[in-house]
RNA sequence: GCGGAUGUGGCGAAAUUGGCAGACGCGCUGGAUUUAGGUUCCAGUUCCCGCAAGGGAGUGUAGGUUCAAGUCCUAUCAUCCGCACCA
């Protein structure tokens, strides 16, 4: 057959076409339990749906036909982020109505993936935008909400005065809105709903255990400091002139004797009685200074309050303080300064002259008069009453039983970790199913009502509350308990919600009387991989490993975990920076695929890097990958029938030795660590090869090195692959087809190479029979043309020999 | 400041268990095909000296362990990421 051009287009169109109602998509029915591998449909910054695809779909795609070819069954459905609206898309979020963008969007998602990726399981498809899903949303809720998991307070959000609406934390970038940057956002209380996720603190960093070695060590650490746990002490100082005490809290309970003041958080809610008139405002003035601001730019300020508090374990009396570097997020929000061995207490006392008290020494020195030396250190407490002379760790414990004992304080622990703020003003978003009775007070809605739907038609208001609030047959409703008039609660839940347990709903995602049938989950979990971006460290995967611990206490399921292995792909930067629609930086990667077509555009974005490694999008490579892919496919064309092969000869074992060592090559790399650049580039490699010695491979060797090659190529470029496993006379997709198995015997060189050093340096290298014994091996090496010259005049001292390998003489 | 990672040619990168540093690709150089350009094919391409054979240096920097170090240890610098007046 004559060899024909490679015409990426005509190629993919004809096979586009063709997949487009192929039922193979639809998963075998496998005996045995198939692996679950969930892939996180967005890695990048939502808003990044071009390379999004291409380069999750390419890893995903890859894993999973591969995997489908080893004859396993995996399950792979399209992610939440796929259907879900990106939630900071304020201006969306608000005009849309949901149902039909989901379902365009669903259509559109099928159009794209088809000619970017291949194994989707669409009976399996969940949409979190859907009723349906709101349903199991807010079944949960009411769940935890009977369980106390889910509780409402007063609570200051992130408010950005420009985008009129609540922030998320997620989206406050350095103090300010990540949509304007030079606009710092303020703060306002408004009832919020949150979730108890700090009940599980614990039990989230205990379980970590569990998880390592199967979860990036980088995961595991961030989440460990996201959640912040902090072993210390709450104590008690009693305000003079007051029955209220301020407690205070500190890692550093044996430096107590050191305090010479109390610092009191600005938001501290004792300063309401505490302070005048000015001293408030001074207070308030420090707060608003804060926001939009890096903490370590502010200077250390405060003022003091005219008051004392003593301190419950030297009697002593001390000042109390406001101070702008106090948080009253963490721990109780008022702190007891230790200027001698706190840095930070140390700038503010200096500043204000306050008295600075050593009382820690070195464990093998005297007790350092300048305080500078000795901040954070333990050591041994001195001037400490009856627990000076104790060891730092002695005295805490001895501290800690005291405060007990005398009813002032107690040991404790702190958490960084917050709990879950759900609340948000904006029309998308699951319903949070609360009705408030002016009698009854907050009432859930009974769970025969669900889903609390939302209206189709809301005007946008832009005030700033929920645009729910202005659709009457949505917000008055009766009270459930007594019947009368009541309004609805027209907060939406956060989408994070929704990605919390997704890839439960996905074993069962038709189900209208549970959110899922505790049976299935239990055959399919725990999730073997999960596939997803970095960026979700904290957020996502915390609070979707909290919903799994909530759903095995409700006794839904029996993990606690939900997914065994996780693997965080590197994102795609474009000039240094994250690629986000917003910046404007987002590369096409459908101009790629336009230009090159998408076998190319895959494989590009694939060997450019190993998936876990971040990559700058460049395309110039890209021609490199086109240009294989067109001699690959003329090499096959030219091939195929062809009348005039030589006889059997060298070629031959040459070509099936490298082609066998390729499949081993690829097998291992995908198998274990999915650097799919390698196995592209060993594909190179023999087709390279089979350019150099076409001419004298044979027939027999030639058409299994064509089959293979089909084979081999299908993960990577699937409309090449199929084109050519059609060209070759094979029915059906190449995808069914087994993967090929290598044999080791054929892969093995005839001969081993061993490379021969002088003092570590290469000199020569030697060919042997493998397995050629050692003494044999030193005398070939010593008498090797190559190495001979570095031995003269010179005295042999040593001899290292590996097998098959090497040879090291050391010489003097 | 704390925590985590990463540093290898002009570029993306490879070297999986301490054993040939730079596979594969881009780019560049030369050659063949072509009226020419493009395409395709072949060869070369870490740096320095050399026409060449060959020799020397070389994985951010400085030490160390070892017959042998990109890989292990110590220190240091740079970059990136995460957290950040967290008491």
């Amino acid at each position: 057959m004559p060899e024909k051009p490679y015409d990426h287009n005509q190629i993919e169109l004809k096979w586009h076409e063709r997949w487009q109602n192929a039922d193979f998509y639809k998963a075998e029915e496998n005996s045995t339990k198939p692996k679950f591998y969930v892939l996180e449909m967005l890695p990048y910054p939502s808003g990044t749906l071009h390379i999004g695809h291409i380069r999750n779909y390419s890893i995903g795609d890859a894993l999973a036909r591969y995997k489908w070819m080893r004859g396993f069954n995996v399950l792979h459905p399209m992610g939440w982020d796929a259907f879900g609206l990106p939630a900071e898309n304020a201006a969306i979020a608000n005009q849309r109505p949901p149902r039909e963008w989901t379902q365009q969007n669903i259509a559109s998602m099928k159009k794209t993936h088809r000619r970017f990726a291949f194994s989707y399981d669409w009976d399996r498809e969940v949409s979190t935008c859907e009723p349906e899903y709101y349903r199991w949303n807010q079944w949960f809720f009411l769940k935890m909400f009977e369980r106390g998991l889910a509780y409402r307070k007063k609570a200051l959000v992130n408010w950005c005065p420009k985008c009129v609406t609540v922030l998320a934390n997620e989206q406050v970038v350095e103090g300010c809105c990540w949509r304007h940057e030079d606009t710092p956002v303020e703060q306002r209380a408004l009832e919020q709903w949150f979730l108890k996720i700090t009940d599980y603190a614990d039990q989230l960093l205990d379980d970590m255990r569990q998880l390592e070695g199967g979860w990036p060590d980088r995961v595991l650490t961030m989440q460990r400091n996201w959640i912040g746990r902090s072993e210390g002490t709450e104590a008690d100082f009693a305000l003079e002139g007051s029955k209220t005490p301020i407690r205070v809290f500190t890692t550093r309970v044996d430096t107590i004797f050191g305090a010479t003041c109390l610092i009191l958080a600005p938001e501290h809610p004792l300063n309401e009685t505490l302070l005048d008139a000015n001293g408030q405002a001074r207070a308030k003035a420090m707060v608003d200074a804060r926001a939009g601001r890096d903490p370590g730019d502010i200077e250390k300020e405060g003022f003091f309050t005219g008051r004392y508090a003593v301190n419950p374990y030297s009697g002593e009396k001390v000042p109390v303080w406001v101070g702008n570097f106090v948080l009253m997020g963490y721990g109780t929000g008022a702190i007891m300064a230790v200027p001698a061995h706190d840095e930070r207490d140390f700038e503010f006392c200096t500043k204000y002259g306050i008295t600075i008290r050593p009382v820690i020494r070195p464990v093998d020195g005297p007790l350092d008069t300048n305080p500078k030396q000795a901040f954070g250190e333990y050591g041994i407490v001195e001037n400490s009453g009856r627990w000076s002379g104790l060891a730092s760790e002695e005295a805490r414990r001895q501290m800690n039983d005291y405060a007990e004992e005398k009813g002032f304080g107690k040991a404790a622990i702190t958490y960084r970790l917050k709990d879950w703020g759900i609340s948000r003003q904006r029309y998308w978003g699951t319903p949070i199913p609360m009705i408030h009775c002016p009698k009854c007070g907050v009432v859930p809605v009974p769970e025969d009502q669900l889903p609390v739907v939302l209206p189709d038609r809301v005007e946008i208001t832009g005030a700033g509350r929920s645009p729910l609030e202005n659709v009457p047959e949505f917000v008055n409703v009766k009270c459930p308990k007594c019947g009368e008039p009541a309004k609805r609660e027209t907060d939406t839940m956060d989408t994070f919600m929704d990605s919390s347990w997704y890839f439960y709903r996905y074993c069962d995602a038709h189900n209208d009387r549970m959110p899922f049938d505790p049976a299935k989950v239990a055959y399919w979990f725990e999730i073997d991989q999960y596939i997803g971006g970095v960026e979700h460290a904290i957020l996502h995967l915390i609070y979707s490993r909290f919903f799994t611990k909530m759903m095995r206490d409700i006794g839904l399921i029996t993990n606690s975990e939900p997914a065994r292995r996780l693997f965080t792909q590197g994102m795609v930067i474009a000039e240094g920076a994250k690629m986000s629609k917003s910046k404007g930086n987002v590369v096409g990667a459908d101009m790629l695929a336009e230009k090159y077509g998408a076998d190319t555009a895959r494989m590009f974005v694939l060997f450019a890097a190993p998936p876990e490694k971040e990559v700058d999008w460049r395309w110039e490579g890209a021609d490199g990958i086109y240009r294989f892919l067109g001699r690959v496919y003329r090499f096959v064309t030219r091939n195929i029938g062809r009348a005039d092969f030589p006889p059997p000869g060298d070629a031959d074992r040459k070509v099936i030795r490298k082609l066998h060592q390729t499949l081993k090559k690829i097998t291992e790399d995908f198998e274990t660590r999915w650097h799919f650049n390698t196995c592209i580039s060993s594909v190179m490699e023999l087709v390279n090869m089979l350019y150099a010695e076409e001419k004298g491979i044979s027939a027999e060797p030639m058409c299994e090195i064509l089959e293979k090659l089909a084979l081999v190529l299908a993960p990577f470029a699937p409309y090449v692959a199929q084109e050519i496993w059609e060209e070759l006379g094979n029915q059906g997709p190449v995808f069914r087809h087994p993967w090929p198995s290598f044999d080791p015997e054929l892969a093995k060189e005839d001969l081993a190479e061993v490379v021969v050093q002088v003092n570590g340096k290469l000199r020569g290298r030697i060919h042997v029979p493998f397995g050629t014994p050692k003494e044999e091996l030193e005398a070939l090496a010593q008498a090797d043309d190559k190495v001979k010259p570095f031995l003269e005049g010179k005295q042999i001292v040593k001899i290292i020999t590996v097998p098959d390998k090497l040879v090291n003489i050391v010489v003097k």
